[in-house]
DNA sequence: AGCATCACTGTAACCGGTCACAGGCCTCGT
DNA sequence: ACGAGGCCTGTGACCGGTTACAGTGATGCT
C-alpha cells in the first residue's frame, strides 16, 4: 500500500490557495474571492485583512481554476499564417507584434503566438483555437479565401484581422491603415514640391496594401491633371533588392523622372544607391518618398521621407476591437489615418 | 438594470462535456477519461464506442479543467527581455522563434510570447510566470545579473536559456552554439587560404557570443604562431552600420590587412561597400568571413562566407531540455557545433 | 466448491476557483 | 417591540476534468 503523503517532500511546498488566505485573514473563501474581483459590499476591514493575508502568504490565483469557473481563458492568440513573409522579411511586423504584446499586457491578457505554415500546423491551430483555449484571435493579413478563416468563423471564435478581409466584413473585425490616403498624400507632396514626372514602385498586387498604395498614387496624379504613364510604374516585392531592380528599370524607361514614390521604405532604400550611381542627386534631381516609416528610414543617407504607417495605433485598435468582440459587440472594420513624415530625401518645398 | 447574460457571449450552444460523451457511449465518464488518456485496461468495445461518441458529439476536452486537475498547463513562455535588440535588429531571432514554435507545436505545447522590456512589464512577467500559468520558460540571452532571473529561479520555474548564463549552471539549463570553435574554424580557414593580416570586427563584449567569438579569433591566431595585433580588432554592435564604421577604422589602422572575420553577418555585410570604395577586391585583396549564416549572407555581392549558427538545432534542443526539466531531471548545459559555409567572399583555397 | 486473480468499470473525492442564495446583524420606521 | 431593509458574510453547488479506490463478473487454481 502506498499512502498519499500529505506534505510531498521532494517537490517543494505547494502554492497557497484561496482557502489558505481565507484562514489567514479569518474570513470565508467567498470573501477573499470578492476582494480579489473587486466586488461590492465588502467591509473595509475585511478588504484590509485579506490584502494583508495575500501579501503574507504570497498568494496568486490559480489561473486554470479561474478559467474553469469563469469560462474565460484570459489569453488571445496571435496567428501567423505566412511566417516566411511576415516574420523574416517585414520589419514592420516586429513593430506590430510589439504593439500587440504591449496592449494585451496592459489589459492583463496573455499573448499566445501560433505559427501555422504547414498543413499540419494549420490543422492543429484550428482545433486548438476552436477548442476554447483562447478568448479570441488576432490575424495578420489573412488571405480572404483561406479555409482556416472560415473554419474559425464557423467555430464562432472572435477574430480581428490586420488589413481588410474581403467577404468577411460581417463576421470578423478588421483594422487597416488608410493606405490609399497615405499614398495620395505622398504623391501630392511630390507634386506640390514641383515634381512632374513621378514614378511609382508598387508592392505586390495580391496584397491590399500594394493595391491601395498604387490606387492612391494614380488618384493623386489624376486629381492634379497629370496623366498616368504605365512606364512610370514598376513592380517590386517590398524588398530592398526589388526596389533597386525596379529603380534601374525606371531610369531606363523614364529617364526624365524627378520623383519616386515607393510602396515600402525598404524598396525606397534600394533606390538610393542606384540613383547615386546614376549620378542623380537626391533630393536635388530626384525626390524619393517611401512608405511605412520603418526604423531604417531615418538612418538612410539622405534620411527618407515617408508615409508613417501607424502600426502602434493599429495594434492598439486590434486589441480594443477584439475586447469588444469578446464582450459581445458586433464586428466592425476601421481605418487608421497615416501621416507624412518629411526628411532629407524630399524636404518640404 | 443590466442583466448578466447567462450564456457565454461568443458561443451559442455550450460545448459537450465528458459526461455527454459518456452518456452517448453508454459508459461512465471515468472510462471516457481513460480512453482519452490512453490508459490501460479498457475493453476494445468500450474504446470503440467512446471514440464514436466523441466524433458524433464533436467533443474536445476543456483545457482549463484538465490543467486544473493535472497541474500542468501545457504551455511554455518564450520570454524576451530585450526586444529592441532581438526582435528588431537580429534576423536570427526570427529563425530561433520559428524553430521553437515548431518544436513546441510538435509536442502539443503552446507558445506564450512575453515581452518584458519596461519595469512594469517585467514585474507582470515575474508574477505571471511564478504564478503557475506555464510549465516552463525559454529565455533568450539573458543577462547573468538580471534580478528577473533570480526571481524565476526562486519560484522554481523550469528555465532553459539560449546562450550561457554565468552563475546559474546548476539552476537553469542552457543551450549555446559553440561560438569559440566556430570563430576558430573561420579564422583557420582564412589562414589556410593564405591570409596573414587578419582583422576582427568583434561583437559587444558584454554578450557571451561577442566574447567567445573574439577568443576563438585570438586562439586561432595563437595556434598558428601569429601575434595578436590590438589594432586589428575593432568593435561593433552587431549591426550593419557598425560593421561599416569598424571597417573604415581598420583600413586606417591596418592598411595591409588581407582578411576580415566579422562576428556577425550584418557587420560583415557592412564591410563590403567600404572595401569596394577603398578599391579592395573581395576576395582578391581581402577575404571576408561573417558569422550566423543569416538569410542575408547568400544574397550579398559577393555571397558571404560565414559560420553557420545552428539555430534550428538550438531551438529544438531548448525545447527538449525544457521537457526534461519539467519531467524532473536536473539542469544541463549543452553546446551545439557550428559549421563553416564557404561562399564567394572567401572561397576554399 | 471455494478462493484468488485478472480485466475492466463505476463512484466519489479531489483540483481551486466563482457565484447564487440564504442568512445574520444592525439601524430605522412605526 | 417588531418587521423591513441595507450591508456584509458564509455555505454549498457548480465549472469539467483526473484518479484513488472499491467493486464486479469471469476465469483459473487447488
Amino acid at each position: 500500500m502506498i499512502p498519499t503523503v500529505p506534505t510531498s517532500p521532494g517537490t517543494g511546498r505547494k502554492r497557497p490557495t484561496i482557502r489558505d488566505v481565507a484562514r489567514e485573514a479569518g474570513v470565508s473563501y467567498a470573501t477573499v474571492s470578492r476582494v480579489l474581483n473587486g466586488r461590492e459590499w465588502v467591509s473595509p476591514e475585511a478588504v484590509r485583512s485579506v490584502r494583508e493575508a495575500i501579501t503574507r502568504t504570497g498568494y496568486t490565483a490559480n489561473p486554470h481554476a479561474r478559467s474553469l469557473a469563469t469560462g474565460r481563458s484570459g489569453s488571445i492568440a496571435f496567428l501567423l499564417t505566412e511566417p516566411q513573409h511576415l516574420l523574416f522579411e517585414d520589419p514592420n511586423f516586429a513593430v506590430l507584434l510589439r504593439g500587440v504584446a504591449q496592449a494585451l499586457s496592459a489589459r492583463e491578457l496573455t499573448l499566445i503566438l501560433m505559427i501555422a505554415a504547414t498543413p499540419e500546423e494549420r490543422g492543429r491551430a484550428v482545433t486548438y483555437l476552436s477548442g476554447g483555449h483562447v478568448d479570441g484571435v488576432l490575424l495578420v493579413s489573412p488571405h480572404s479565401g483561406d479555409p482556416l478563416l472560415s473554419q474559425l468563423v464557423k467555430a464562432e471564435v472572435p477574430i480581428v484581422a490586420c488589413g481588410k478581409v474581403l467577404g468577411h466584413e460581417t463576421t470578423i473585425s478588421s483594422v487597416a491603415a488608410d493606405e490609399w490616403a497615405g499614398a495620395r498624400s505622398a504623391v501630392e507632396h511630390l507634386i506640390a514640391a514641383g515634381c512632374r514626372r513621378i514614378a511609382h514602385i508598387a508592392g505586390p498586387q495580391d496584397t491590399s496594401g500594394g493595391v491601395d498604395r498604387l490606387r492612391g498614387y494614380a488618384d493623386a496624379l489624376a486629381a492634379h491633371g497629370i496623366a498616368l504613364d504605365e512606364a512610370a510604374v514598376a513592380h517590386g516585392t517590398w524588398s530592398h533588392e526589388s526596389g533597386a531592380e525596379a529603380m534601374r528599370d525606371l531610369l531606363r524607361r523614364v529617364p526624365d523622372l524627378d520623383g519616386v514614390f515607393a510602396a515600402s521604405d525598404a524598396m525606397a532604400a534600394g533606390t538610393l544607391p542606384v540613383l547615386r550611381e546614376a549620378g542623380r542627386d537626391v533630393p536635388g534631381d530626384v525626390r524619393v518618398v517611401g512608405f511605412d516609416d520603418s526604423g531604417l528610414a531615418a538612418t538612410l543617407h539622405p534620411p527618407l521621407s515617408t508615409v508613417r504607417n501607424p502600426l502602434d495605433r493599429i495594434s492598439e485598435e486590434m486589441v480594443r476591437l477584439l475586447g469588444e468582440l469578446i464582450a459581445g459587440r458586433t464586428p466592425l472594420s476601421i481605418t487608421v489615418p497615416t501621416s507624412l513624415v518629411l526628411r532629407g530625401s524630399s524636404p518640404p518645398p
